[in-house]
DNA sequence: TATTGTTATACTCTATAACTATA
DNA sequence: TATAGTTATAGAGTATAACAATA
């Protein structure tokens, strides 16, 4: 670890692409009425099926309390409603209507298109290469963070 | 544009990176009792010098409003300071004190080891590779978010 | 006893709008 | 008239702690 610039220089990408990823579906999402939070539940609930509200606290690595509260925003947006559990009456299942799920395939959707944008421009060589070279950093990464929450 | 599977597994893998990058910085900067947007701000001070409030809200794209609350909680954690603006009245300068700026060389040191470490084991061609290859990405990024605000 | 979810409370970050003091 | 910053107000997201209902 000798002070190389250019690793400086490469992690300030990183950086940026994480700030634009960030901002690019902020945008997106906005413009369908959900918040940041909201919409990543609702993402979550949309690909695993109806959940239990203490199965997406974890997913989402956020408290029960906080669930309770993007699910009542979802609720009065009618993109989730809350279902009895059958066979455990403590919990609900959170479930996404026609709409959630509506927004969840527009979702995916945009997600393959901005995948396309940013990938489709590199011929196979050069995306096996980064996609390595990226999953190395990853694994570097990993154990600064901590244990991944969720399935 | 033909949906291919390896360009959404690159943008998931982004995203990962985006989200554990994320992490990592927070769980550091908690360390030194700075939130995320406090340490924002603090580094922006400490890395331009004195800064103006509207200055440091163009920068970091908040609202001025937004700038007097974080303000207020550094100068109460004492790593900031208001001093009077020579030659503007209405204006404050922003001024990093010596806590402050301990805290922004700390930063510093954290990015460059956190570059060493996530980088520092790639060889030159590997590395050149994939900044390359990350600055194509970027390039198709930046025109979907709009424009940057800035110094 | 342990788990599920809610109520109560509090803090951070964010925004818009109205206002004061200066340019 | 325009700019710098504050006060006033509001809403989202987050957390911990105490509590109810159920396992």
């Amino acid at each position: 670890m000798e002070d190389r610039p250019a690793d400086e220089h490469a992690l300030d990408r990183l950086l940026e692409a994480t700030l634009l990823l960030g901002r690019d579906m902020e945008l997106d999402l906005a413009s369908q009425g959900l918040t940041p939070s909201r919409a990543h539940l609702l993402w979550q609930v949309g690909s695993r099926g109806p959940c239990t509200q203490a199965r997406l606290a974890s997913a989402l690595g956020v408290s029960a309390r906080t669930v309770t509260g993007l699910v009542d925003g979802l609720v009065g947006t009618g993109h989730v409603t809350r279902e009895p559990h059958p066979g455990d009456r403590r919990a609900v299942l959170v479930t996404s209507t026609a709409v959630g799920e509506q927004v969840h395939r527009r979702m995916a959707r945009g997600k393959r298109g901005l995948a396309g944008r940013l990938f489709g421009t590199l011929d196979d060589d050069a995306l096996a290469a980064w996609t390595t070279t990226t999953d190395g950093i990853l694994d570097r990464l990993r154990p600064l963070v901590g244990e991944d929450r969720g399935p």
